[in-house]
RNA sequence: GCCCUCGUAGUUCAAUGGAUAGAACAAGGCUCUUCUAAGGCCUUGAUGUAGGUUCGAUUCCUGCCGGGGGCACCA
């Protein structure tokens, strides 16, 4: 439809003698002012030496002369010369139609097939509670993973762990001293919780206790070594137990991880490419070096090939490895593992942001063939609308806690529902997991968010238990008009068009948007817009109803609303519960 | 000090250089002999500041003010 009128007006701009080479045909912001609008006779009035609205007045004259499509009810002027293009009954009939013969692909584009990409989110440390940022990372990863599925890429999951360094050491320490926290008979998430209080004992320790501190450092060196028989053993315990914990968390959250990196592994390839670039020079001048030594530790003076990063430490004075140099190695394995990758996209947290520059600068030095094929995502920091960051046991709130905590909420508020229990823990559970999802995405990547409990987990308003509950009521439309042998019918339209409709057909429109820009909020925001439409549609209309003759378009209408919330939601990692 | 980023209703978030800056929460009123009232309908309120570019700026550029992040051996 955008091609048709952009076509359009083209050949009435022709008629005109006047050429044009970029029309931009947008949505008006308010549904009164049309379907679609172009700003051209605004953009070239100047050029041609016409006012915008007499301008605007001719074009439309032409369009009239030339249009005989029958999807285009009127063309207008409005405002300071826009041209408004409203369309017509039958054009939005045919969207639902479509709609609905495309089911599950609805939404679908090509921009991306045949590209292959890796994204890498989540990346929990073993040893390390699940927390909330781990959330964020994962929420959005997932949800731009599968907006770029949805726009034809071939997507690998990835997630990078850190199965040594001084976060295990402390964990193991705080273990020896408690081995009460050791003890196998418990639940694995319970083993798992313990290993993460463990670490917790640990990390105080460290800092308070002189002792303790020299006691971890020994620990640290002997897990590296692998030379201790009983500090080997509690590794391999703990190591496979918080794993297994955060695989549970993947299934409630719906994530499946094809590739798995661990930190041991990219330090030793990282270092390799480190010594393998020493010293080594880009361009003739030395100043174009890439690592050097500098004070017995190599560094990259990023500063040197762009003035707005700056220098970082790759490998320290003792000889070890930085986060920069296992990153490095990172990328490297992930472009081997797959080396006809497209795109490697990492998401982060904010603070990230800047040494990412700077090892990406050492990677496309490295690699000018990668320079473009790496992209970094941010996700900013939770904050709580009740203040303080305990929860209501008192505890810090980890990414599982805060989970598990809200899906109770969820199961409290549905106590009325007289549902098998087994029915409703599921229920509650994907309703828990939008509503914390749907927090994280319905802002920019990136920015800061306030978790509110209550209004997250509420259907009133901006969540995303309101876009399940709309589902929900759809749904049982849907199943009522089965029981009532009433059948879709795209064609039996009333005069009537329905805002519900006028917003349905952008659909594929804001998927391409999320996926060129690779921000699912974009879907976020469009669905609570669908979901309040058809609600309004909901409330004012009686669906089904044999009286009805258009009953049966209106149930196909409502079956086009299911599956663009359905996918919708879909793509932000969110179920849709057939009832709640 | 330098670099990055963000300042929008009381609050939490939107707005591909366009029209009267959208929602939601909070406040008040109405609404279930109708498909889930966890719903719907109605009523108030905002672009940090000073310039510039443009027919048109929340959006682009510059200064200032105010948050957040980063800037050598932590990750």
């Amino acid at each position: 439809m955008q091609n048709k009128i952009i076509n359009l007006i083209k050949d009435a701009l022709k008629n005109l003698d006047i050429e044009v080479s970029d029309i931009a045909l947008e949505h008006p912001a308010d549904l009164k002012m049309g379907d679609y609008s172009t700003n051209v006779a605004m953009a070239i009035a100047k050029n041609v030496k016409s006012s915008p609205k007499e301008l605007a007045e001719k074009i439309v004259v032409e369009i009239a002369r030339l249009n005989l499509d029958k999807n285009i009810e009127k063309v207008e002027v409005a405002g300071a010369g826009f041209i408004n293009f409203h369309l017509s009954r039958k054009f939005f009939a045919k969207s639902v139609e479509e709609i609905v013969n495309e089911g599950n692909d609805v939404g679908k584009n090509k921009t991306l097939s045949g590209k292959k990409i890796m994204i890498e989110y989540t990346d929990p440390n073993p040893f390390k509670p699940f927390h909330i940022g781990h959330l964020m990372t994962n929420a959005i990863g997932e949800s731009v993973a599968r907006i770029l599925e949805h726009s034809g890429a071939e997507i690998s999951r990835a997630n990078y762990q850190g199965d040594v360094g001084l976060h295990v050491a402390k964990a193991i320490w705080g273990l020896q001293k408690d081995k009460k926290l050791q003890d196998q008979s418990y639940s694995n998430v319970i083993q798992a919780t313990n290993i993460g209080l463990a670490y917790a004992e640990g990390s105080q320790a460290y800092e308070d206790d002189p002792k303790a501190k020299s006691e971890i450092d020994e620990i640290n060196k002997k897990i590296y070594n692998k030379d201790d028989k009983k500090i080997n053993e509690i590794y391999d315990w703990g190591f496979k137990v918080t794993m297994e914990a955060f695989e549970d968390l993947y299934k409630i959250l719906g994530t499946e991880f094809n590739f798995s990196f661990l930190e041991s592994q990219m330090a030793e390839i990282g270092e390799r490419i480190v010594k393998d670039n020493l010293d080594k020079f880009i361009d003739s001048p030395k100043s174009k070096m890439i690592f050097e030594k500098s004070d017995d530790a190599i560094v990259f003076k990023a500063e040197k090939h762009d003035p707005k990063l700056h220098t970082r430490v790759f490998i320290t004075r003792e000889g070890l490895p930085t986060y920069e140099t296992k990153e490095l190695g990172l990328t490297e394995e992930k472009f081997k593992t797959d080396p006809d990758m497209d795109l490697s996209i990492v998401i982060t947290a904010n603070e990230q942001a800047e040494y990412m520059k700077v090892v990406g600068k050492a990677i496309s030095l490295i690699h000018p063939e990668h320079e473009k094929k790496m992209f970094h995502i941010t996700h900013g920091m939770m904050r709580f609308a009740e203040g303080k960051m305990g929860s209501r046991k008192g505890n810090v709130i980890t990414g599982e806690s805060l989970i598990r905590e809200t899906i109770e909420l969820i199961k409290e508020k549905m106590r009325e529902r007289d549902w098998d229990e087994e029915e409703k823990s599921k229920i509650a559970e994907m309703v828990g997991v939008a509503s914390i999802k749907y927090s994280i995405l319905r802002s920019t990547s990136g920015s800061d968010i306030v978790f509110n409990r209550e209004e997250s987990i509420s259907t009133e308003g901006d969540s995303g238990p309101y876009l399940q509950y709309s589902y929900a009521r759809a749904n049982s439309v849907l199943e009522k008009a089965k029981l009532e042998d009433i059948l879709p019918d795209p064609h039996a339209y009333p005069p009537e068009i329905f805002e519900v409709e006028k917003l349905l057909y952008k659909f594929p429109e804001v998927v391409l948007r999320s996926s060129s820009e690779y921000e699912p909020h974009y879907i976020a925001n469009y669905l609570i817009e669908v979901a309040r439409a058809f609600n309004s549609f909901y409330g004012n209309n009686l669906i089904v109803d044999k009286a009805d003759k258009t009953s049966s378009y209106k149930v196909a209408l409502t079956y086009a609303f299911t599956f663009v919330m359905k996918k919708g939601l879909h793509l932000l990692g969110i179920k849709a519960p057939g009832k709640m």
